[in-house]
DNA sequence: AATGAATGAGAGTTCATTCAT
DNA sequence: CATGAATGAACTCTCATTCAT
């Protein structure tokens, strides 16, 4: 359909964005913010420095395309999913809101933006609030929904459910957090018996039934 | 308490690389070690940028500094502890050791290292893996000795010793992410509310007894 | 007015340079030539950056014919003019000539010309000089053939007509200048008070007494 | 007092400003300002293209600092002047401001600022306005308190001080602009027999007959 | 003829590091 | 010891120009 002789533009303007981001995500985890560079994002991309600059305003809305780009579609079908699972039992409910999320965002390439989250907070206080508004309200939202319909229909202790949310999504927080920090230099964690580890004590706690 | 036969500018001449190292700490754990510019660092010590470089060879050097700086002596008071209190109830110590945890360090400024570690990890292997070896093996250690000791008397249910450790660590490190990253700027976390829930969930779990 | 035999685009084909031209003037009179972006000047003829390409070699060159293009045929009729009011008074022709200066081409979007002129001479001397040939030299030639037979005639005081030329043209060139840098940002000077005073004094300075 | 070997600072922080100031009137009056370089700046002040940034924020503040520069002392010097000359009659005090405004401004490199500021202004409106109020409205008040105490003493026509101080100064800023404009092409204007010529028509123009 | 995606040289700006004082 | 002026490499961002379609 097309010579090879001359590929000057083997790829459309349509697919551009989307390998930027690729190329962003990679390079933004495992650098960091700063010492991403956009002439190694565009070159990883396949195209020139100055192309990068036809699709994102600088390097701040690359970066906030990135987060945006690697979050939304996961958390709107999630909670899509959970509205229409009102006869399953919370508790089944919420292990399997909890093994998901491992399997579609925490095992991924998109956990690396978890630490990047962290990492740069204190330096882009606005995205900082964009994602807190729309990732870690909204998941919190979902699993404090579980944890309250559970509570009120007695298959839960009685908890306080914000704080409980905190407490379920924080070691799936710290796995995500450890496979852009630690993992890489001191060993990796066995992340299916870590989960297996954790759901145990969320059902049924440390302490031996007499 | 201190000798007044120094002249006033040496006793400051011997204080210098710890108000250094203070300034450094502050900068380093709000902005990440790229966005800390070591004429802030400077300034913030009262000194001037050149003086900066003699006590410390380079920015690396003085990052690791820090590191190595902030690993207090909090984790072997707590292991002589430990080893003492043969006595007392694994979940007594248990509770004990994560809230002292909470309370001589997560609650204070030494908390920041944590996010700096997870932050930086990926640029500073080495200085990661002596944080890992210096910082988390000790407490998985100390934690782990807990519950391994409480499973075998018993008192626990038959849990991987290893990966629970893992568990009952994530919950309070995420606290002390959470201070230097998203609660700046999205409100904070009530943490003595976290913790009582967190240590309830690990007593007896989330699903209501029969 | 205008053939119908040719279709709609091809019409438009045929007015695209001067399309272009106008956009270009109208630009670089604002901006100078360095601040004006070819995408800018495309954008407002209503075409494509490329198409710029296909009618101007590059940036010079359509700089160059923006002032080509502007040098409008003004100053031939008026040559014709002052050639033909023999019997006119010196001092009448020479009024005549300033206020339609003004009213032709000051007071016009071309004056802008002359904004752009002193602004770029330097940078285009070569422009400079074609236009010092085709717009300043005649101009002076023109407004100095009316003092030279003033003085001749005994209506003027003697002056030197080379100089009195320069003094006589600059408030006009002046109030074009004006109209283009501080008017826009500093409000706008009233140029009808500003001849009226100009062509008073002007005709007491000149005029040689009884 | 010092070895010659190593003069890595020659000059001192105080000079650097200066300097810095006169490299940067020189190149912005030849190239205009886009076309200026801060590198070629800071080599012809002898520095390096970090130094400038220890005395200017950046290149428009250079560029705001060096109108500053060469402008305020002149005014303020003629402003006494002019007070303390009550005696003298008008038109002498004007033909002497005139005439001191060409040699002490107008005659000398600073003059540059005039076309750059007429070829910027639309590109800085607020350095225009700062222009405006510091310079052009400050040199009219000048002229216009001449101008208006000469016609109140009946020395001068009754005319609108205003215009005819917009007038008055015409000329004498187009000498200016032409110095830096046209003069380098198309041979140099004689600054003297301009000015000659403008005094005389402006004394026979302005002169009450008695 | 017209488009607009792509390029890449070039300019402004920052900051770790050096070193004469 | 301490300073802070100076440096220059490195990075972000711009825009004139090209060329496959």
């Amino acid at each position: 359909m097309q010579s090879d002789t001359k590929p000057r533009w083997e790829r459309r303007k349509d697919a551009r964005p989307q390998e930027l981001l690729a190329a962003a995500l990679d390079l933004f985890v495992d650098r960091g913010y700063a010492a991403t560079r956009l002439e190694d994002v565009a070159r990883r991309a396949g195209v020139s420095k100055g192309t990068l600059y036809l699709y994102f305003e600088n390097k701040e809305e690359l970066f906030k395309a990135v987060v945006r780009d690697n979050i939304v579609a996961v958390i709107g079908r999630a909670e899509i999913d959970v509205a229409a699972a009102d006869s399953t039992s919370c508790n089944e409910l919420l292990r399997a809101m909890l093994r998901r999320w491992w399997a579609d965002v925490a095992s991924t390439r998109a956990s690396g933006l978890a630490k990047l989250m962290v990492a740069e907070a204190g330096n882009f206080p606005e995205i900082a609030r964009f994602y807190n508004e729309e990732v870690i309200s909204r998941g919190h939202a979902l699993i404090g929904s579980i944890v309250r319909r559970g509570v009120e229909r007695g298959e839960f202790m009685p908890v306080d459910p914000e704080m409980m949310t905190r407490v379920l999504t924080a070691p799936v927080t710290m796995l995500m957090l450890w496979a852009h920090s630690f993992d890489p230099c001191c060993g990796p964690v066995d992340a299916e018996a870590f989960l297996d580890t954790w759901l145990g004590l969320v059902e049924r706690g440390m302490a031996r039934p007499v």
